[in-house]
DNA sequence: CTGAAAATTTAAGTCAAGGTTAAACTTACG
DNA sequence: CGTAAGTTTAACCTTGACTTAAATTTTCAG
């Protein structure tokens, strides 16, 4: 899975804990660590969209995406 | 919806059209299209990296984000 | 114009997985 | 210690990503 959703630099940036950015985007603690540990396999806009605006960053910021050449085949599995 | 897939500038760029891009990541046209209108909510990131690695570029590149107040409540509704 | 390729849209359906709550457990750290 | 933060597992619910099919519409070279 190339594509991560790296929370931690933007909370050490605005110093923050997983925990409060949990807390103010609605979304549980559960959900926060799964994500911080790449566990996820994609997300809901209106969820990045609240990362987003509380982190005050751009989607870029939070989606790490590094390249693998298998990505370039359709019928690619997972 | 703050969060877009936005194809169109990707697509010009590298010259090709969406029916081309659907048969190289193995999408469906409809879904293309979808991506392309703004009506779809989510995205999985399997999908998200066959679009970054088919287009060479990264996720930032292909979801717009426009700042959106709302975004900063928890209980949002959609 | 004309016709074919490209794109859009609607509809019906599947099913993976996003996200939740609950609860127990493990790390930091003053 | 003891408290706050973070992880993890498990059971669930629900959304919506994505599909196929088919009809319609837009686009545009010739």
């Amino acid at each position: 899975m190339p594509i991560r959703v790296t929370l931690d630099a933007m909370l050490a940036r605005r110093g923050m804990t997983a925990r409060e950015l949990a807390a103010q985007v609605g979304l549980s603690e559960t959900q926060m660590s799964l994500f911080r540990s790449g566990k996820v396999r994609g997300i809901r806009f209106r969820t990045l969209a609240r990362l987003c605006a509380a982190l005050e960053c751009t989607p870029g910021e939070l989606l790490g995406y590094e390249f693998e050449a298998t990505d370039r085949e359709a019928g690619d599995s997972d």
